[in-house]
DNA sequence: GTTTCAACCAATTTCAAAATGGTTGCAATC
DNA sequence: GATTGCAACCATTTTGAAATTGGTTGAAAC
């Protein structure tokens, strides 16, 4: 019943009725499911032994796994073998990743992550880390070239994100740069001209450290998502 | 040569100007690296054939390959080879992170992107992928068990990061699924009792869907936030 | 005492063979 | 004639042994 309900849902051919065909395969599927000790992995039989075991020809077989893998039940690869449980997320490949990406998604990625952090960092920082805060939005306005300016911007981000106090979210934070170094790969920036002086980020900067220093979460993270909307309106070229 | 060098293995303090006895390694190392013609993922020959090639010893090229490793110019790794360059990002490693993280974190985090992901998907999502969407939502009122009904949440929330159309906050959604799946494990649901039908993310999952038909991305960047708190809410224990 | 050399260690790659899900072509069967 | 059964084949992955490679040690040599 519950096998019915599932299948229809992704019948993108043509609606034939194999129902009856394969009733019996999966009856047969799930008694053997419900008996059989799986190892830990949830992996169960090579089609060619399961269908021995269960009496079924082996082109049967697979109709009925079809079944169970399209309502989500098992996953199945090729090498690899049957799973019980839901499909585990491919995991990650940076470079493959980056290649698959463009800027304005890395944008609407920090755009994602970036203000949540920001919030979480006004509850959470203790005040060394807010001072440290404080002296790298310093250090960016200090900074004489792009390349110095970058790399105090990064180290900004990245102390936000480390106060914030949650290692889940600082290891994304961290994927994500990882991405970001990887799609900017390729389009230098001018390395003898510096930032200037009245560069929006610096305000922007500001403007968080300010929230985050005053315990006000909604506000930092209001502030980090104006900074990264206006990033992402320079990088568009609105507003140049 | 005849220096007292003194050196320790882990000689971490600021840069000297390295020895007398391993400059001149150096020098042959330079006039290697700008010679050679290397392979793209610009791996150097090993060590055994490149002191030979320099007519050095082994231990003396070490010497000035770690000088380079320490300026940051090569990398190396047992197994791998000696490569000229940065080194590249270390990719997170899922069980550790699981094991320095709690479910309330992982919760955060959620709630950190998937309104943006909600957001993003309201405004790029296909038809066919609401269509999918509207009809893992049924599917999930339609489960008879947790176990089942976990699953195509899953599914709902992941249909929801594919329309979104943004491989890298796709890929880190997946990366914070692996993690609360090793977070979560050891509590099992009960697997005999059913989803109440008054379950509370029924709406919510209602209003999500609709907000994305409708194409309002701060509708549904809203109804996401509401639903996560409200699972944070049972989570916690707060209006259980 | 330092250097040199060879052996050893641990992580990785390489290569071939086996395993496994997916597919095809042809004959058998109804 | 269409479905089913069967076997072979295909592509991917795993496995296991051997070779490779950076890192380390200990004794001999100078």
């Amino acid at each position: 019943m519950s096998l019915t309900t599932g299948r229809r849902m992704m019948d993108q051919t043509v609606a034939s009725p194999p129902d009856a065909a394969v009733s019996g395969v999966l009856t047969q599927l799930y008694g053997f499911l419900s008996a059989a000790r799986l190892p830990d992995d949830g992996r169960l039989p090579p089609e060619r032994e399961l269908a021995e075991l269960l009496g079924v020809k082996r082109a049967e077989l697979r109709k009925g796994l079809a079944v169970l893998e399209r309502e989500g039940q098992l996953w199945r690869h090729v090498g690899k073998g049957t799973f019980v449980g839901p499909r585990p997320p491919q995991l990650l490949d940076i470079s493959d990743l980056a290649q698959r990406s463009n800027p304005l998604q890395v944008m609407k990625a920090r755009i994602g992550l970036e203000p949540e952090l920001a919030r979480l960092a006004a509850i959470n920082a203790t005040a060394a880390e807010v001072t440290t805060l404080a002296e790298l939005n310093t250090a960016c306005r200090a900074s004489t070239t792009w390349r110095e300016y970058e790399a105090y911007d990064a180290r900004f981000h990245h102390q936000i994100a480390e106060a914030a106090h949650n290692p889940i979210l600082l290891a994304l934070l961290e994927t994500l740069n990882a991405v970001r170094r990887a799609v900017t790969w390729g389009r230098p920036r001018p390395s003898h001209s510096s930032p200037p002086a009245d560069h929006h980020s610096f305000d922007d900067h500001d403007r968080i450290v300010d929230a985050i220093a005053h315990r006000e979460p909604a506000g930092a993270a209001d502030a980090m998502r104006r900074h990264l909307q206006n990033v992402e309106d320079r990088l568009i070229g609105r507003s140049p």
